[in-house]
DNA sequence: GTGAAAGCGCTAACAC
DNA sequence: GTGTTAGCGCTTTCAC
């Protein structure tokens, strides 16, 4: 039956041993040179105590909290649960803990997870922005160990891991064309040229200059743009491209949940995949294995990216500040499945 | 251009504005009792240092760190994810912070992250345990704000924020029963009795009572167990009833996961949803609203859950001790859609 | 090898 | 209303 919390301190647990402070802190830190009878007496008072650290008062003294700020745009996307709970394990791996913040689509709050980050509750930040601007950026122009998630490559002076959508898109396109597509319809593709460097802008990038690549004509009303990048704007796509008469023998979803919608819509309208159309997305998010037909689809290796986020941030805060400016590209692989076997 | 984080302390601020610390305290914690000029003083120092509060230090002092630790089993199920999303935005709200911790079906983490409350790192604890056993839970016999969630209802003197399992699941075997159906499978039930009380017990149980109440005979063989409660077990249990020649007129799928993966079998296997057989699950998971046909689901309002808890666990935070054993039964709701309409 | 003691930056009790 | 000050519990020199 344990007291309250802990009353318990470290003065408690030397009187109870008949050492000091000083040695109880050296035990718990695990360091060298300290008899074996001294040892196991700590050992013996905590255990008996039921002593636990405080860590408010390790982390005042240290300056560190062995905690990680994860900013994401929102835990529902499942890209982003995926992401999260790997950069949950992988930070627990190395002893660190993450407190999660969902930005919800919302400038102000990527602020805010930014601008308070000074207040040393957390050590340091693994930021995915979405919304942020330019003019944000000088907000993040501090030392707080920082890494930049996703493709968004603000003029900041931090480590970024990147996805290479451009190459994955590319990669993926030229997999349709091998195939023998001509007529591959992007969904949630963004037309025309856009200053914003978004997933979509990009991916659509890699379309067209795999495209390019083969000799092949784009066409503009292939691009098929949508509201959101759920699986109900993916059905909606579909459904706008048969009212349409839109010719296609391929659909690139950008990403994996735009590719459940499709793939549902066109099963809904006895359109065959991946006999008459085939389609493809990217994330491989878990469920998309799942899929009837299972979804061929870009693999960001989201482990990979947690685990190099995490690295970075955590070599950062070890080291005391903030790493320079530097491009983390995470490895890209192709998952052929039955909606676009290989 | 910031500073290397805050080497300003309130030390700092007191000096700049002319002011005491205790001063500054006041203003940042806004103690009424204050002169204006004093306020603008304060505030344009803060401004000019950019000044931020140590919540390290606060935490020592205060004994608090507005932080609550979550725990719950996967963030890849798409029903924690989401619940956990709701959990985040609820707290946010109230000031607090919250550590995720990810247990993944590991009964280790699960009793880590109760172990570890004792060291102050946060105020109290949100905990969804899945394997915890009878023997574990002495563990959480202290003082510690929490709240448990999910229907395990261990021995456990704490508020208990739970989905009405059994009722819910009896609303919907009802709704299957009026609409005629005789034959309803059960995909992720369990046959038998177990003394465990996991949620596909009692949601089995809720099943078994509602035809009972209706005076239909209970088939064991339309129970039809399953491994996990992915999607890709619901596929596997129909082809397996389809296998079978099992007689069914509607399958009740304990969570939506499972009956994604039974409709898109069904689907496959050239059973018409609901003409033939109607199907149903229970969560009512974002995806579920955009299945084709959508799912008629259960609704155990997680947004309504987080709130309970949060508001319980920050309750007994503020109050300084945790509060009783009690029952909070969230609210629970049949929407119906085109997977079994009303 | 071990211990004494000085803070880390803040809050709150109390004095003015 | 405002200032002084004593710790919160720990880590870390620096003596011994």
């Amino acid at each position: 039956m344990a007291r309250r919390s802990s009353r318990i301190t470290m003065a408690d647990v030397a009187h109870a041993a008949g050492v000091s402070v000083a040695s109880v802190s050296n035990y718990l830190n695990n360091r060298p040179y300290m008899t074996d009878d001294m040892r196991e007496r700590i050992a013996s008072a905590i255990e008996r105590l039921g002593y636990q650290v405080n860590s408010s008062a390790r982390n005042l003294r240290s300056g560190r909290t062995h905690l990680i700020k994860l900013s994401i745009p929102d835990l529902k996307q499942v890209y982003f649960s995926e992401l999260a709970e790997d950069v949950l394990a992988e930070a627990r791996l190395r002893g660190y803990g993450v407190i999660v913040e969902s930005t919800t689509n919302n400038r102000e709050r990527e602020l805010d997870s930014v601008n308070s980050m000074g207040s040393h509750t957390t050590d340091g930040l693994i930021l995915s922005p979405l919304m942020m601007r330019q003019a944000d950026v000088h907000l993040l122009d501090n030392d707080i160990p920082l890494v930049v998630l996703g493709e968004r490559l603000f003029d900041v002076s931090a480590p970024h891991v990147v996805i290479a959508n451009a190459r994955g898109a590319a990669m993926m396109t030229q997999h349709l064309l091998d195939a023998g597509c001509r007529r591959i319809a992007v969904v949630g593709g963004v037309r025309g040229t856009r200053s914003e460097q978004s997933s979509g802008v990009i991916r659509t990038q890699g379309y067209r200059d795999a495209l390019a690549q083969a000799g092949v004509a784009y066409d503009p009303q292939l691009i098929v743009e949508t509201d959101g990048w759920g699986s109900r704007d993916g059905a909606d796509a579909v459904r706008r491209m048969l009212a349409d008469q839109l010719e296609f023998d391929a659909v690139f979803a950008l990403n994996d949940c735009l590719a459940w919608g499709v793939l549902r819509q066109l099963r809904a309208c006895g359109v065959d995949v991946p006999a008459k159309v085939r389609v493809v997305g990217f994330d491989n998010v878990e469920e998309s294995e799942f899929m009837i037909p299972s979804l061929t689809t870009v693999d960001p290796s989201k482990r990979e990216i947690a685990r190099l986020a995490v690295e970075s941030v955590i070599q950062q805060i070890e080291s005391g500040t903030r790493a320079g400016a530097s491009m983390i590209e995470a490895p890209i692989e192709l998952v052929y499945r039955e909606s676009s076997p290989c």
